[in-house]
DNA sequence: CTTCTGTTGAATAG
DNA sequence: CTATTCAACAGAAG
């Protein structure tokens, strides 16, 4: 048996357990030498805007696996060159007489145009290719073919096809050693790699980047880069990356069998300050645990557990992997299923602020300014200060965490898209792609369809409200609290509505809205009840990304002329007052008694309801205040407003 | 064709 | 705390 020389070339899977790729790596059998290499590939560095949270989890996650790495073999380690993966193996298999390259399979569309020019590149070089899938559950290359190659669009579907694809893998042996590496040296290595684009990141840079410098790094000795290298200054996120974090965050959460077992996505809070999930998604997204290990992991402890309430599919933590997985079949089987235009799956909305294309239909464009009302709207929303705490609040944590919980990204997302704003869903996703320590190239922009009403999900009407929602889970705004500081001071009434609050009341918080924090951006009903109607006939339009009409630019002039039809331009904004009134007319309506006895004993029956439940005595007062004061809080709010700017 | 289901809405009745 | 209504969607199953 001729002797291989083994490059492993790590992409998405920063760790050496549960690693097929890896497993198959090793197991070529008389292996002279063996080089785990990372590709410090510039058209990722420089082409994606990604945030320094992200940064810096990557370059964590980084020099732990290197430290695994070490600890197998104290000759080896992550061995990171400087350039294009496309310019460099070519070059490193040559210097280093490689006679196999082994990965991971990545199936998401940029990875596997990438990844074929390399087998490409490896058959002209009689470099033998080792590709193993390993990152989800199951291929889902393989799924989309058990489904006669359509995207997997509900879990069920995907359940279907995977059910016949046998149990999922147990976890692959971590290994306890590594062959040494051979020689390392590199004559033939241009010194310097330029890079040429657009820089994408040179907003948050603020030094040089010296990372290209040379080839191999500072010292010549194939660094992991940092921060600092890169021009950048610290993160700000908790978030520590790595394969020993990833672990310790999975036995933390399997220490607990009532935990795993009870486990419900839909029931876990948006609003507390401490994770109420597993926040187990960075290191899925780096690969610093297997998803095996996971899946597993839960099977294994859940057999202990002999309790009750032990939750199903899809709300339980195998739901939530699966979903992950239904994601990547999903956009596996999708031309542009991260963008509107020519994307089969996504329903076409007129959206505000969409993306731009050149004449050909093919090049995203740098996008011109949009409507000045959406320009703004859309700049609020991304820097928190859209006046709606909550939203508000869920986008400084994204912003300075890198995480927030999932059901915060619906409650952001919806008000962006199909709840508020009437934004385009790409939007959206590029700044979750910017922030996100976790973003996924397949499930982000498929949550994004799923809360725009684009594809998967489709009841508009269900819109999460600014206030009541987040009030579901936490009366008091802790969340508001800590990400909003200037807010503090508001009673627990007020604290997701306080442009509501009365002026004493304000000024008691040491916080005037309007100034000290901004005045709502628009109005929440209004906006909303346009939206819904928008999308009612966006549904019956019925167009998707790939239609001729959306392709050709007619499907702008179909919405304009149903929206007049429909008189959606006409929904205006109603006063507080008109609207206490209506829905004082609904009530009795329902009731089916229009008279003012009918009236009163429903008052009646709803007082002794509060008295009933109410722990505190200010709930029944709070009530008093909404009824009775409400108009006039926001028209004074107005009104006093400018008073107060005048004075100050 | 009809019926059922769909991880995670809000407001209200009991 | 749980069930129902609100006004009504797509996709899959039958």
């Amino acid at each position: 048996m001729p002797s291989s020389r083994v490059l492993y070339w790590f992409r998405t899977d920063l760790r050496i357990s549960d690693s097929p790729a890896l497993c198959a790596s090793l197991s070529l059998g008389d292996i002279e030498a063996f080089y785990p290499v990372w590709c410090w590939d510039p058209s990722y560095i420089y082409g994606h805007r990604v945030g320094l949270n992200r940064w810096s989890f990557l370059l964590e996650s980084m020099i732990s696996l290197s430290s695994e790495l070490t600890r197998l073999n104290r000759e080896q380690k992550l061995l990171v060159v400087r350039s294009k993966p496309q310019e460099i193996l070519p070059v490193l298999w040559k210097e280093w007489g490689i006679t196999h390259v082994v990965w991971e399979k990545d199936s998401n569309a940029y990875s596997k145009i990438r990844d074929e020019e390399i087998i490409r590149l490896a058959n002209i070089n009689g470099v033998q290719v080792v590709c193993v899938h390993g990152r989800h559950l199951y291929d889902p290359e393989k799924v989309g073919e058990g489904y006669g190659n359509k995207p997997t669009l509900t879990l069920h579907a995907w359940q279907t096809v995977t059910s016949k694809m046998g149990k999922v893998p147990k976890p692959s042996p971590t290994p306890t050693t590594l062959p040494d590496p051979g020689i390392t040296t590199l004559p033939q290595a241009k010194d310097k790699f330029k890079w040429e684009g657009l820089d994408m990141n040179s907003h948050i840079r603020t030094g040089h980047d010296t990372c290209y410098d040379h080839i191999l790094g500072p010292n010549h000795d194939f660094s992991i880069p940092t921060m600092s290298q890169m021009g950048y200054s610290s993160s700000t996120t908790s978030i520590r990356g790595g394969t020993i974090q990833a672990h310790q965050c999975l036995s933390n959460f399997l220490r607990d069998p009532r935990k795993v077992a009870t486990f419900s996505k839909p029931a876990s809070s948006p609003t507390s300050l401490e994770p109420s999930t597993t926040l187990l998604s960075p290191y899925l997204k780096f690969g610093c645990v297997g998803v095996r290990e996971v899946w597993w992991g839960c099977k294994d402890v859940i057999e202990t557990y002999t309790g009750g309430g032990i939750t199903k599919e899809p709300e339980n933590m195998f739901g939530q992997l699966q979903f992950r997985d239904m994601y990547a079949s999903a956009e596996a089987a999708t031309r542009h299923f991260e963008r509107i235009r020519g994307n089969h799956v996504s329903r076409y909305i007129d959206w505000g602020l969409q993306n731009q294309y050149d004449p050909s239909g093919h090049e995203i464009l740098p996008r011109p300014r949009g409507d000045l009302v959406d320009e703004e709207r859309f700049e609020a929303w991304k820097e928190g200060r859209t006046g709606f705490p909550w939203i508000d609040a869920c986008m400084r944590q994204l912003k300075y965490e890198g995480w927030i919980h999932h059901l915060a990204r619906h409650s952001v997302a919806c008000y962006l898209t199909r709840g508020q704003c009437y934004i385009s869903w790409e939007r959206g996703m590029e700044v979750f792609d910017e922030w996100l320590i976790d973003w996924d190239p397949a499930s982000n922009p498929g949550n994004w369809m799923w809360l725009s009403c684009s594809a998967f999900f489709s009841q508009y009407y269900r819109v999460y409200g600014l206030v009541s929602w987040p009030q579901k889970t936490d009366k008091t705004g802790q969340l508001v609290r800590k990400y909003c500081p200037e807010l503090k001071g508001f009673p627990d009434k007020y604290i997701y509505a306080p442009h509501l609050a009365p002026e004493s009341v304000q000024r008691q918080a040491n916080c005037i809205i309007g100034i000290d924090y901004p005045s709502p951006s628009l109005d929440e009903r209004t906006e909303k009840d346009r939206c819904i109607a928008r999308l009612k006939n966006a549904f019956a339009l019925n167009l998707h990304g790939d239609a001729a009409e959306v392709l050709d630019g007619t499907a702008a002039g179909m919405f304009r002329a149903k929206h007049a039809e429909s008189g959606v331009s006409e929904i205006k904004e109603m006063s507080e007052k008109e609207r206490k009134r209506e829905e004082g007319e609904k009530r009795r309506k329902r009731s089916g008694d229009a008279s003012l006895e009918g009236f009163f004993k429903r008052k009646k029956v709803d007082g002794g309801h509060d008295k009933g439940k109410g722990k505190e005595k200010d709930e029944e007062d709070d009530d008093v205040d909404r009824d009775v004061g409400m108009g006039e809080i926001v028209k004074g709010g107005k009104k006093k407003k400018e008073t107060i700017q005048g004075e100050a």
